[in-house]
DNA sequence: TGCCCGATTAACT
DNA sequence: GTTAATCGGGCAA
């Protein structure tokens, strides 16, 4: 069975952590998938909510890793991220894709029945499929109602530029599983040689 | 205070 | 391809 990941685990760089993560199992209440895809946020990086310091909204951010910081994106959505590295760094990765794989019936309901392709395709539509809001800002990911599994078996992990933003665009801090299905988009082509 | 923009999505043409 | 939904933060005045 697969290790439960503890709130240590994120307590490192977000470049050592996001990797690892991919393929690894997020529950809430029982019900999600496998990550299959997000993105870093460093404190140091013009895109990151943390970058201006600390308002009420991200104060989470600057605490201790291995919580849930959950923000309204263009109010009207929910996004997921983990907080990482050592306490006051103020970085975090967002989980931007599940592969959906426990409770499928519960998540068709939240989101209106689309295709299984589209339950967990985005860091929206992940957060209502598995209905965390603003209320689960600030829980601790290593307990209930949080679960998180480490990754099984081996897994490909392609990286690329972070999706939706105009800042540090180019930045290759966009990490997912290799051909997954389950992306909110493809990763672009490895340049050739 | 007011205005603009954003780590998005679905429903349009 | 475009656009509306809708709210917190940043910055100018």
């Amino acid at each position: 069975m697969a290790r439960r990941l503890t709130r240590g685990f994120f307590g490192r760089s977000v470049h050592e952590v996001a990797p690892e993560l991919i393929g690894a199992t997020l529950l809430f209440n029982g019900v999600g998938g496998r990550i299959v895809e997000l993105e870093a946020y460093h404190h140091t990086d013009p895109a990151a909510h943390s970058y201006r310091g600390p308002t009420e909204r991200n104060a989470i951010m600057f605490g201790p890793a291995g919580y849930a910081y959950v923000y309204r994106s263009y109010g009207i959505h929910w996004c997921l991220n983990f907080v990482c590295e050592p306490k006051g760094s103020a970085s975090a990765v967002l989980i931007r894709a599940l592969e959906p794989t426990v409770g499928l019936a519960v998540m068709r309901r939240r989101r209106g029945a689309p295709g299984d392709r589209l339950l967990c395709s985005g860091p929206g539509r992940l957060c209502q499929a598995l209905g965390i809001t603003h209320r689960q800002n600030g829980f601790a990911l290593d307990e209930p109602p949080f679960e998180l599994l480490a990754r099984t078996g081996d897994v490909e992990v392609a990286t690329g530029p972070r999706i939706g933003i105009t800042k540090a665009a180019e930045l290759p801090w966009r990490y997912g599983e290799k051909g997954s299905r389950f992306l909110s988009k493809p990763f672009p082509l490895p340049a050739k040689l």
